[in-house]
DNA sequence: GTGTAATAAGACAGCGTTGTCAAAATAAGC
DNA sequence: GCTTATTTTGACAACGCTGTCTTATTACAC
């Protein structure tokens, strides 16, 4: 017996309903030209028996697939496990498996074996997360593959790809101009791995405040880590040995931060009081930790909806290809404090 | 035009070849009765133009599927993107794709949904992670549909089921028995939520500890909290308002043992010098927190492996069904004092 | 060498759909 | 009513592969 299970087909839902294949298939797939009176009895029937039409068939016989790749190279779990979830919703309205693929980004054998990933499950789509975004080779790729696409957080290189992006400039710079009205002025910046361009854009905004506030940041207060803890802990161990020590440390991610406060705690500096520290990205963790972290919060599901969206958009509607920013927010809790000049 | 893309078919293999369909086939499957010569001309030709069979006419021709359903729901996300990265290893190796499904446990709409989801995308097998994999109905609707699955750490209770199961009540006394060795008597646990039965596992190691050391334990400090940082808060102020108060608290979970962490700190206790406190999970947080967490880590990647392994075999080899028991492991930090008497 | 067993290769139908094109039924126009 | 346009339905061949059964080829025994 080959059947899978006892499962309806497309057959037994015509014999039920006395009429062709093709009608059924019609019904299905809502296609014009059907009688209501057909619809109804078809439906009905296909109520009745509980019949699912055949993916697998179904794709043969058009010879396209309904499926999207989510591609990702461990980024914290946090942030992928909320991408996915808005990109599983998405896809799951509109009828679209997904196939989540983790990466390694810095391999040799990202091309190749992405481009088998393509070629074996036939995907119609593609959504890259960072730093995924940013390798050209791949996006080349993808326009030789010919294969729509979407990027989650490309750099800000004037991309002419479809992708989503937040304001991070714009949201950094906001966060930069609080401590400022919190009367700071000697800020220590810590950006992020520099593969990550969207997390380096987080310094351009912070520039951008300083420079409108017209604040001049020494060189040495300028750090860079590699996103983790532990590269948190030892930009922080470095600003924190200097003679003048910054009154407010910016760290490009909460990991960062993280390391920052630990070093602060270990060197017995009160924070806020002390030191103020603010991070990036909200992770649930900045609630946990004391103080708890100022930081700024992706809306990292949307971000996942609205790029499986833009991706089927392009998929069944043509070629439209649009860009998105998104905002990100400040999240203000209690680790900033005033400074009375 | 229907062809997917210009993508090699077996029928461009085969002419090329100068076989016959059914010979590339046989290459491609590994089918035994093949000459070497053949096998070798029809492979270079595979190798030459970039042969990708089509999975979709594979499974169409085959009748059953090679899709493994991971179903979740919103566990954290350390711990679901670890399992899933297990998995994903796992099935990539074999050749098996995973479709990762979201679900609401509390809600009425889960079986149907799971029904729907099995029906339609023709899962060949399940796995399951917790709470869902305590879930006797949906168990019950797996048994129906007669699909193989592999539970993540259900309930102590005897299942007959296949499943992965770390030794959480061990670990639980081993930590408990650590408490002990430090001297402490007055100890504290934190049950985690209800429904999670596995959780509450960790709440039968810590009794097994008490009872062979003959400590008991009053009434008083057994609180129940929701697996949440915000509940472990609420059962750290009820703890912590008691006239005589512990002097080490043991929580079923990291994000409750940070919430008695922030509460011990707002009281102006010190950790661990005048609280001890340990965790379990080992989520990327406890070694964040100050202090970091002394916890217990699941080897959560592995976990997922075996679980796809399993399911796979159950798949090709046949029925034979199997357990599975990991070991989590202690992992000490800075959050337990000794206690002098 | 011949006859037989074992091995290798091929022909062909079928998996459950959809696309194309043709046929039937209905509506519209006079 | 009859003719023509329009809408609704159906027949049938794909889609790209695998299973079954048959035939061709090679190896083996005597």
């Amino acid at each position: 017996m080959k059947k899978i299970k006892n499962v309806a087909t497309m057959q037994d839902v015509a014999k039920e309903a006395r009429v062709s294949l093709k009608t059924v298939s019609r019904v299905i797939n809502k296609e014009p030209n059907v009688s209501i009176k057909t619809i109804e009895k078809v439906q009905n029937v296909i109520d009745a028996i509980d019949y699912q039409p055949n993916s697998f068939a179904q794709t043969l016989a058009r010879g396209k697939t309904k499926i999207i790749g989510l591609l990702y190279d461990t980024p914290s779990p946090n942030y992928i496990s909320h991408i996915m979830e808005g990109v599983l919703t998405q896809c799951y309205k509109s009828d679209y498996e997904v196939i989540i693929h983790p990466c390694r980004f810095n391999e040799i054998t990202l091309l190749r074996d992405v481009e088998l990933l393509i070629k074996r499950t036939r995907l119609s789509g593609i959504i890259t997360t960072p730093p995924l975004s940013d390798i050209e080779d791949l996006i080349k790729l993808f326009k030789e593959l010919n294969i729509p696409r979407v990027l989650i957080s490309p750099g800000s290189k004037e991309v002419n790809e479809p992708s989503i992006k937040t304001n991070d400039r714009e949201a950094s710079t906001q966060m930069t101009n609080y401590l400022i009205s919190k009367g700071h002025r000697r800020i220590a910046f810590i950006r992020g791995h520099p593969s990550h361009l969207s997390v380096n854009d987080r310094a351009k905004g912070f520039f951008d405040s300083l420079n409108q506030a017209n604040i001049i940041c020494p060189n040495e207060l300028i750090e860079s880590g590699l996103n983790s803890f532990e590269s948190g802990m030892d930009c922080a161990k470095r600003l924190l040995s200097l003679k003048d020590i910054p009154t407010a440390i910016f760290a490009a991610n909460d990991e960062m931060a993280a390391g920052v406060i630990k070093v602060a705690h270990q060197n017995n500096l009160k924070i806020p009081q002390d030191l103020s520290i603010v991070g990036f990205d909200d992770t649930p963790m900045t609630k946990m930790i004391s103080p708890p972290l100022s930081t700024i919060k992706q809306p990292l599901g949307l971000m996942g909806e609205e790029s499986a969206k833009n991706l089927i958009d392009q998929l069944e509607g043509g070629s439209e290809e649009r860009f998105t920013i998104m905002n990100s927010t400040l999240m203000i809790r209690d680790s900033v404090s005033e400074i009375k000049h």
